[in-house]
DNA sequence: TCATTGATGGTCT
DNA sequence: GACCATCAATGAG
């Protein structure tokens, strides 16, 4: 299993998040690789979408969104859970893909259908900001058999400060899967 | 089954 | 000091 090349997420970030689906997720702290399927994602298309940090413009917390694609930008939110996106697009456009839910595929335990529960098994935490996905212990690979699957898209959830762009249909996830975190 | 709420701390004003 | 890209527990219906 191979890392996605570096051009992959420097792209569309909605054909980013779409394309996402059914990939698998890779990381290996220790030992054997954790591996989970991409089963839903959301797109957060840069300053200009005010759902998205990087709306805030370049901060401490944001200067990973501002950098080159294909890195990870891993924060913490409510004081206890960590959320794993993806950077894409091209250096300064701060663009990220949300990953929501994983399909267990190997090594994962407990529930993976959430952001905050998808890092919890995957034991994802803050040390993993700004980690290149291009590397060794994390990344997103194709999977060995891929499977046909239908995208459904919907507003995305909990960013319904954000105005007329909490209205768009900027998360996606694989009709009828079980492991979607609200389907 | 659905709506409400508490936990808990980093980030920004 | 307010807000928050969440989750689990609670209680009403």
């Amino acid at each position: 299993m191979r890392p996605l090349p570096r051009s992959f997420y420097d792209r569309d970030t909605v054909v980013v998040a779409r394309e996402l689906l059914g990939k698998n997720l890779v990381f290996t702290p220790d030992g054997g690789p954790r591996i989970g399927r991409i089963v839903e994602t959301e797109a957060y298309l840069g300053p200009h979408d005010l759902a998205a940090h990087s709306s805030k413009g370049l901060t401490d917390r944001t200067r990973i969104m501002f950098g080159p694609p294909g890195h990870a930008y891993v924060y913490l939110i409510y004081g206890m859970h960590y959320c794993l996106n993806v950077v894409t697009e091209r250096e300064g456009h701060a663009s990220a893909v949300l990953l929501r839910a994983l399909e267990p595929v190997q090594n994962l335990s407990g529930r993976t259908c959430g952001p905050g529960l998808l890092c919890k098994a995957m034991g994802i935490d803050k040390r993993l900001n700004g980690h290149d996905l291009l590397s060794d212990d994390l990344f997103v690979a194709e999977p060995s058999s891929p499977e046909c699957f239908r995208i459904v898209a919907r507003p995305r959830i909990g960013v319904d400060y954000a105005g007329a762009w909490a209205k768009r249909r900027l998360r996606f996830y694989i009709r009828g899967n079980a492991f979607v975190s609200r389907p």
